[in-house]
DNA sequence: CGCGATTTGTGCACGTCTTCACAAGCGCCT
DNA sequence: AGGCGCTTGTGAAGACGTGCACAAATCGCG
């Protein structure tokens, strides 16, 4: 997907708590588990069980002790977690103590709904400047920000570090862009863009993909469909009985 | 992720070609392929290389070959693979030969921006109808489609097999949204809300979340800035691009 | 103070995914 | 025909992620 390739030299601790090398697929969970423990902490719970937030998260309960105690979390047997201190601690660790100054480029049917979503102005981020490459767009103001050209990009990058930049161009424009941002110090993307970007070693890109996601549940779709005439898990003589009844499901094809 | 709870049985030949069980990590490469393979069809290639392939679509030459070796590929050795045999056999595989009808729920901010996304719109797939629970945005006209209010949704469903459903209202609609795609028959589902849905068995749901994309990336660009005081393990790697870049990134801390 | 109920943290085994390395197959050129 | 270079397909090994099952730890209560 990205690329990491930090040595496994062993972690220094900085004025930080240690960066304990997650795994991947942990960090990835971990927003997850701070969603649920925010919504636990508003309604009211100080405590919550492995097994209770597991369900909240909708992962097993096992891993999320174990995804826990990778960041050496402080958990007391027999009662749970502290609900406050564990958000805390995942806080941390995935450094939204600090606030980050996004940049959108593309201020098209999605940029423009991106520029708007309430997902992205948490307090950990802060949208800080929306660009586009039209001119007609140029100008135009949403949710309090102005539609800057790209060119301007240095220019505000040279008053603020911009710490991610989140491409909802075409396709066609989504690596020009990403050399752009990559050249003015960006090392974290988030990419809406149909296409691969290819970017240089320590910068992280993430995809978010919508057709592809359609593609995927498509598969599963066409997978149960073929599955409906399966006789079940009989005592397994699986005589292919196939018969007459069609596996097909009844959606219109599509000519070639 | 979501459930697939397909038994080991041995795949039954229907008049589709053989479902030959396909590892998840496969399945979700699979349309990356296929958007590389389009793009190098409409360029004049006829053939391609695994190599060629793997680096159009961001990924490793023998991942590749072994995802393609699990579709009973039909590749040249010597010479490579035939783009159009091979676009067939992967729409084949993803069951892209049927176009499936998609219901979005929640034409607001972000469902908006769906409603007129091209992406969704393909050849495979195509909206039939957008549904709302506000009254204000019922009647509306969006690229063609007029929003009706989410109880319409049995007499819709009723009209035409709905194969897809993407949810993209607030969190608190999502779980009830999804119990009626549910019980109007909908198995797969594509949740933009933020929040973990419960469905049962047999339901694929696939969630996009873009807060959790930011904060994955957060992590790495809190990773990150605690690196850059590292001694490095010799001359290697590590980038330095955005020259002399300081310890602590120089981001305003948030108050707790 | 001790005991039992409860829950965390983790060693271990298992399954999945990735990557390497190479044999097998194909086309082309001589 | 034969040999050579190129590319696929795959066995095997390693890395990674998951889930079970249980020991260790803590609380509450008699």
């Amino acid at each position: 997907m990205s690329q990491h390739r930090h040595p496994g030299a062993p972690s220094r601790a900085g004025a930080v708590p240690a960066l304990p090398d997650l795994p991947e697929a942990t960090v990835a969970r971990l927003p997850e588990y701070l969603r649920a423990l925010h919504h636990l902490a508003e309604t009211g719970h100080e405590t919550v069980s492995s097994e209770g937030l597991a369900a909240a998260a909708g992962v097993n309960s096992a891993k999320l002790r174990k995804d826990l105690s990778h960041l050496g979390s402080y958990g007391t047997r027999g009662v749970g977690y502290d609900v406050g201190l564990l958000v805390e601690q995942i806080e941390s660790v995935l450094g939204l103590t600090q606030r980050r100054a996004v940049a959108l480029v593309g201020v098209g049917n999605l940029g423009h709904a991106l520029a708007g979503y309430a997902g992205f102005a948490s307090r950990s981020f802060r949208i800080v400047a929306l660009f586009d490459a039209d001119p007609a767009r140029v100008g135009e103001e949403i949710n309090g920000l102005v539609v800057r050209h790209i060119e301007e990009l240095p220019r505000v990058a040279g008053e603020e570090r911009l710490a991610i930049g989140v491409i909802a161009t075409p396709a066609g424009a989504a690596q020009a862009v990403a050399d752009q941002l990559v050249a003015v110090g960006v090392t974290s993307i988030l990419n809406f863009a149909p296409c691969v970007l290819s970017v240089p070693d320590g910068v992280d890109v993430r995809k978010v993909d919508l057709a592809i996601e359609l593609q995927i549940l498509s598969f599963h779709e066409h997978r149960k469909a073929s599955l409906t005439a399966l006789p079940g898990t009989g005592p397994s003589t699986l005589t292919t009985l196939a018969g007459g009844a069609p596996t097909t499901d009844p959606q219109e094809a599509i000519g070639t």
